[in-house]
DNA sequence: GGATTTTATTGTAACGTTACAAATTCCCTG
DNA sequence: CAGGGAATTTGTAACGTTACAATAAAATCC
């Protein structure tokens, strides 16, 4: 019945806390709680038993953990596989594994895939029981996904605010100040008309994005304009298209705050290819979220966000909330980064 | 004892096997049986059992399972954070959860931080048994987490190839007729010399990448040149140093194959700067992971390499691997896709 | 110096599932 | 219709851990 693979090398059955305990002469409860540091067990104690499991190379055995205790030692991230903004995913996931590293707990990534409601995987993890907390991002105002772990009454934190008057967790990056200050820039520069990219309306950072460039247009009372269609998730094309006809009736220079880099990109590509001359007809002032264009040409004036340090924030405040820290402690607006 | 929030919320127990069992009339081990499909269950059985565990809406508790078959239904990518490649890890992230989806499997990250030997991740999922598998990328000549894992016997698949004798599963791309082409391509554009933008030499991908570069060099007897230090992994900086010096001893015009898209900029914007006309002084052939740099002006000629087929693939070989089949015949080059 | 608290340790019983061996039912053959 | 084998179903025993109640040993009190 053996594999044959079994046959060369004598597999040692994996230690237990039944060995240790056996080994060391006391009972398996005391060398469970030796080993989580339970403060009842004497130091004599403890250091022996430690040796013993040194020695024997003993690991727990998380499923035996996570049956027992239920709890399941791991924060999941909703990841939407096909957002591409540059760098965000992999910065996201660094910043929270660089927050988790060291506790036990481990990161587990559930797609979110195109074709599904956003509340599919929210569902998968909550029946399954797959984690102990949950971060999502791209929030909506009211946000189906909030809703739903609201009344689960499961521990999440979410990447953007929302508009629910119910507090939760949430670390965002404030991209009002962000927009004000990007349009700021662009008036300071002489541009005698500003426009702004912005995401999809459904996402609440769009609207922040909104605020901030209005407060700054009131403020200065410049001439602007806010294509409809163009979106940070449209395609090249649809920014072409939008830009094509109003590129005669804009005022020169023309500034863009542009929320995203693939934005800036296709925004500069567009203007340079129809003529007009950066630095003299048109600026850009971009949200940067990677290293990728600092190389680019003509240079992108722009504006830092820390991605990775929204990760370590997110993965941090999982944590707490995991612990029983009340949501509306655990809410945290990200500064701006001037470059 | 109870919480306060448990006062409202009437919490009824999950449903388990055994209140299906009750419920059903059937035993524990033919409810388990009926449910997951053993061939030994009637039809009609099968049938009553699965409505009554619908109705109750019972869902297996991975913990007891995983603890009683030894299973983790796991699969784990150790993913490096600070590497800069632009959408690699989302996209690769995508793919292996693509493949997985609908499995019952599950993908952790398990991060590599850069102050940690590689092996130091691979020891820690193996001691804390912590996945049914383990996907790896960016391989060495002799990798020393290779070595480890056969030894343990650990079903893995990389992204690269390595050069030990005993096989073991793999997808990688074909690196070496990517240069092979891409230095091609820049001799049929007239290039005079041609050099190349190498990752580090430790790593596999770019021995390949080197001889598909001195295979086209070899066959056409252009002028061409290596710079010692110029590798992927440097910063645009050192890009810049080693360059500088070479300018005027290069002739024009000056082919390079760039392996990642960031040297492609970095070398692009150094070029441009140094007053070299793009398409006339210097042309660049660049290895595309991404698409945003599909809008780059000046357009870049490239090669695509797709990084989210390579995931499904890793991701469906994983699965085969981890169910006992032969790493030697599980080894995949991806094909290049001409732009 | 016996009663009482405090400090350490122990044994037993789950958590929910599947492996295994055993028992039951059913169907067919002679 | 007895006998034999296949088809179904059942009961019991783990997997390795922690919660809980109970015990034993040591320290403290009056």
């Amino acid at each position: 019945m053996k594999n044959t693979e079994d046959i060369a090398a004598e597999k040692p059955p994996r230690p237990t806390l039944r060995t240790v305990a056996a080994e060391s002469g006391f009972a398996v409860t005391t060398v469970s709680r030796a080993l989580s540091g339970d403060p009842r067990i004497a130091e004599n104690t403890r250091n022996k038993v430690a040796e013993v499991a040194r020695r024997q190379g003993y690991v727990p055995n998380r499923a035996a953990q996570r049956l027992r205790t239920g709890k399941t030692k791991v924060i999941s991230l909703i990841l939407d596989p096909h957002h591409e903004i540059p760098d965000f995913g992999r910065s996201l996931i660094a910043g929270i594994s660089f927050a988790l590293k060291g506790t036990g707990y481990h990161l587990t990534i559930i797609p979110h895939f195109q074709e599904e409601s956003t509340t599919d995987p929210v569902n998968y993890i909550l029946d399954n029981r797959l984690a102990d907390g949950l971060i999502f991002t791209r929030t909506e105002a009211f946000d189906a996904r909030v809703r739903l772990l609201q009344e689960a009454n499961f521990p999440f934190v979410t990447h953007g605010r929302t508009d629910f008057t119910r507090p939760h967790a949430y670390v965002d990056y404030d991209n009002e100040e962000f927009a004000y200050q990007a349009a700021r820039r662009l008036i300071d520069l002489g541009c005698d008309q500003i426009g702004i990219v912005l995401p999809p309306e459904r996402l609440t950072f769009s609207q922040y994005l909104r605020y901030g460039f209005m407060r700054a247009v009131r403020e200065s009372g410049i001439k602007y304009d806010i294509p409809e269609e163009v979106t940070l998730d449209s395609p090249a094309e649809a920014l072409w298209a939008v830009y094509r006809d109003r590129l005669d009736s804009i005022a020169r220079p023309y500034g863009v705050v542009c929320a995203g880099e693939t934005s800036a990109l296709a925004i500069s590509s567009l203007f340079i290819d129809q003529g007009l001359e950066p630095g003299k007809d048109f600026h850009l002032v971009v949200k940067r979220t990677s290293n990728l264009f600092k190389l680019h040409r003509p240079v992108f004036r722009s504006i830092y966000e820390n991605i990775f340090e929204a990760g370590t924030l997110l993965g941090d405040t999982i944590l707490k909330v995991a612990s029983g820290s009340p949501p509306a402690e655990n809410q945290i607006v990200q500064k701006s980064v001037p470059d």
